[in-house]
DNA sequence: GTGTTTATCGTCAGGCAGACGACTATCATC
DNA sequence: GATGATAGTCGTCTGCCTGACGATAAACAC
């Protein structure tokens, strides 16, 4: 490939985020409202055009806390600062994905705990949070009777496929506790996984293979009582990340 | 973000192909010497840019039959025809990494028997498979008396974030068959296995496990006798694409 | 106090992996 | 043709982990 600069057609890159959180015992992902043609007025996943001067997760980042003042989390830190967990996801570039012209977008995964309230550009009604159940069903109603329309561009495969990947990797790595605030009980963890995989778990044989697990979780001394009955020990996150043996999924 | 032209900065968008194969026991890649400026003479990655009309799939299927002549495996058809499993690894965008212009490389993973011998563009002096281990090290001598240079631009990162990949995808998918030719036996996988992790495995413990899960085998009737001893029984790869529960790496 | 809720500890049986013995079937060599 | 080397295949045993589930503990509502 001799080098002429004309030899290769100029592309648009963008960063798409799949920001997903734990709201009301379902997993849910933030969602705009998009204000100019294509798709207008229809939900999409937040993002935008990488700078000249940008790294692909710098510009990810910026957005993240464009969109929800969120700090991104450095990847290799291991300290739970309250940041988000921020990865690469996978990159989309079907020529036809974007109508206006050729577009690549690297999406990026974010996981975040449920505090933030969606705030894009500081217009609230046009950022939410929607359970990704509903974000994903083809068409219908939300809960709220508002009519469902499917994400812009390829959104809903973009999202799918974060989903997808958040499942899995709450298996074996610690990254669960990204859902959940710097201090938090094993029950709301166990809630965490319930409300990502969509099922019930056992709550004794939670309890004892994540405090069996070394460097999982780490007893701050403190207790508390967040859902009425037994004060519960609270917990941060350990130094460990890969989790060895796994949590199992329960079959489907 | 309203929508101008002139509101973001052009890319050139590019694949980079970090082909993994399996010989002599070595895990070993496909390296191409850059035969212009800049980091002339080294070795480096397969890859080229996107063309204007492609998909990032098909870009990366075809760069990878121009310099191997595999065809791609369409990673949803489960029957192994020969063709390579080709999946997309992972995007690099430092705006530094490549000095001549902004370059966005989406790189992509795949795994080839050893059969191919490399041909890039039919130049055989300009191509080679190379073990891992002496492609990833930083300076010395290859075990050909050579003297080794770190790979191009960033691909030593690639090539590093690939073989982490292929190693552990090993463990709970089948894929490790694609290593192998369309027939192959217990010894030749667990070989693969070996050489992937460079481990030793049990052949008692290994054979047990793959015959013993469901979909990942189906005997051929055939036997053959390829490395001296007793003939063994020929396999092909089953249905099954995710081991459940997953093979086991040995601790390190 | 009584019932409800959540947290935590224990017990038991089944499944699976690691360690390793034993046997089988081919080839190379004498 | 016997012998050893090489590689494949079948079994056994033990320990660990998980799923199912009983029991106890500590708060709150009434």
């Amino acid at each position: 490939m001799p080098y002429d600069p004309s030899a290769f057609p100029p592309f648009a890159v963008t960063v798409d985020l799949v920001v997903l959180t734990v709201r009301r015992h379902a997993l849910c992902a933030l969602a705009v409202r998009r204000g100019e043609p294509p798709f207008q007025g229809r939900w999409a996943l937040p993002g935008g055009f990488v700078r000249a001067d940008e790294d692909l997760s710098q510009a990810a980042a910026r957005e993240l806390a464009e969109e929800t003042g969120l700090r991104a989390h450095d990847p290799d830190a291991p300290a739970q600062d309250n940041g988000a967990h921020l990865e690469q996801l996978a990159t989309y570039g079907d020529p036809k994905r974007d109508p206006r012209m050729r577009v690549v977008s690297v999406a990026h995964l974010a996981l975040a705990p449920d505090l933030p309230a969606p705030r894009a550009g500081g217009d609230a009604s046009n950022a939410r949070w929607a359970p990704v159940e509903e974000l994903l069903q083809r068409d219908g109603y939300g809960r709220d009777g508002e009519p469902v329309a499917p994400l812009a561009f390829d959104h809903a495969q973009i999202l799918a496929d974060g989903v997808e990947r958040a499942r899995s990797k709450i298996e074996y790595s610690s990254l669960a506790t990204a859902f959940c605030p710097p201090e938090f009980t094993v029950g709301e963890l166990r809630r965490v996984y319930e409300a990502v995989w969509a099922v019930a778990l056992d709550p004794r044989n939670f309890h004892r293979k994540v405090t069996g697990t070394p460097g999982f979780l780490v007893p701050t001394g403190g207790t508390t009582t967040r859902q009425g009955g037994r004060p519960a020990q609270l917990f941060r996150a350990g130094g460990a990340t890969l989790l060895n043996p796994p949590m199992l999924r329960p079959e489907v």
